[in-house]
DNA sequence: TTATATTATGAACGATCGTTCACATTATTG
DNA sequence: CAATAATGTGAACGATCGTTCATAATATAA
């Protein structure tokens, strides 16, 4: 993935879904266990149960999602979807950790390219707000779902969860060491460009309304951010 | 309820028990061809049903708590439930209907009180985050728990969502006008005020983690506030 | 006290759920 | 082609759910 990308979402979708399909053959490969077809049927299902249970479950959530809606949707017996999964919980289980992967793998390949604290923190937000543009349907899933994790996937999603603040926090706080930076609070300042980005995927509706795309909704993020950090305080 | 009182949580607080025990009698006497029982009983066993109802519904879910695991929390039996709702779906209507009026109340007890738009958006957003703080159960449920409303509530909710909505915007629009504000996108600001309010209610786990209290909180926004309002942008 | 009204109980019913598995179908190999 | 392997099917099972209602317990009135 090129840090260039991220001039244009039509790129970046396109490389993030290479990257997905990459991790679902890692995906396939571990869970050979549970699985209980070869690697090229796998990969030619999987997804679309993966799709269509994320798709179900944001409108009627997922605990409400029985295996038949989902067995409907797909196009599938109930017994074709069980030679994919084990359990209705071990869906769950795939799903996030297939995704935490993607989101990682992505993050890790942008890094921190700039000299520049802003410039580094800009591609930061834009690039959460790209990933959650092209993979809207799980973050949505995924935030408003959590309630119903396990300790296993909770553990997963947490250590995920202080990744991105890190990363955020790192930013800021590199950025008022080098005075380029007011002294903000730096929790307050990461949690707010948190709430931020989740206000963009929990709420799509409200934006389509007002016609915003993402790239405009970016730039009042930025402007925020500017004078924000840049203000004397 | 007085203005001055939103110097202070505690009392903030008991004036909001008060509202809403009007608020309970009012549910109880619209809703007689529901309950089967006498008005000083239900207000007895009702609020008690509600409150273990959002409590429960706070960590399984309201759609996998079961009516049995309400009548354990509540030490009633499933028939005594139900000569206090006529079905689970009833449940969620009734929660829904009494939070949004004493949440409506409230502000209209509030009002615009200042002269300088900024006192009134701070007032307003103080009012918020307290009311917020005091029903913090209440308010994480009926965020997570919106995708499975149906169409009566979620007309209640989206009317009372556009409500408050108006209420920042106005203000903001106010202060523009005066040349207080700086020339702002009002409907970003008034997003970013609120998943900044959001925040405070879906995450508490984070902020009691870093020692924030609400005071705090509201410093910070405050303070964001006042830098993005008033910076020549 | 007795009689009546109010309130509380929880077994029982039908529906739906997750899950299994004997079997059918299709694809691959020899 | 036949034989074998791989994949797909959906009726059936036990558990749990929302809901009802005949009955019991308690409070109130006479």
């Amino acid at each position: 993935m090129n840090i260039q990308s991220l001039e244009d979402l039509t790129d970046f979708k396109r490389d993030l879904e290479v990257l997905e399909e990459k991790q679902f053959l890692l995906l396939v490969e571990t869970n050979q266990d549970i699985i209980k077809v070869s690697t090229k049927t796998a990969l030619k299902n999987l997804p679309k149960i993966f799709d269509e249970a994320i798709k179900i479950g944001n409108t009627k959530g997922f605990n409400a999602t029985s295996l038949r809606d989902l067995s409907q949707a797909t196009d599938m017996s109930l017994g074709k979807i069980y030679t994919y999964i084990s359990a209705k919980d071990d869906l769950l289980l795939m799903l996030h950790s297939h995704y935490i992967k993607v989101i990682e793998d992505t993050f890790n390949q942008i890094g921190l390219p700039h000299k520049n604290p802003m410039d580094n923190l800009l591609l930061a937000v834009k690039a959460h707000l790209y990933l959650s543009q092209v993979f809207r349907p799980w973050f949505y899933f995924a935030f408003t779902e959590s309630k119903h994790l396990n300790k296993k996937i909770i553990a997963l999603a947490k250590e995920s969860e202080l990744k991105s603040d890190l990363y955020f926090r790192n930013i800021i706080q590199s950025g008022i060491q080098a005075k380029r930076f007011a002294a903000v609070d730096m929790n307050f300042t990461s949690s707010m460009i948190k709430a931020l980005l989740q206000d963009w995927y929990l709420k799509p509706w409200k934006y389509a309304e007002r016609n915003i795309d993402v790239d405009s909704y970016f730039k009042e993020i930025a402007n925020l951010l500017t004078i924000y950090l840049t203000a004397k305080h």
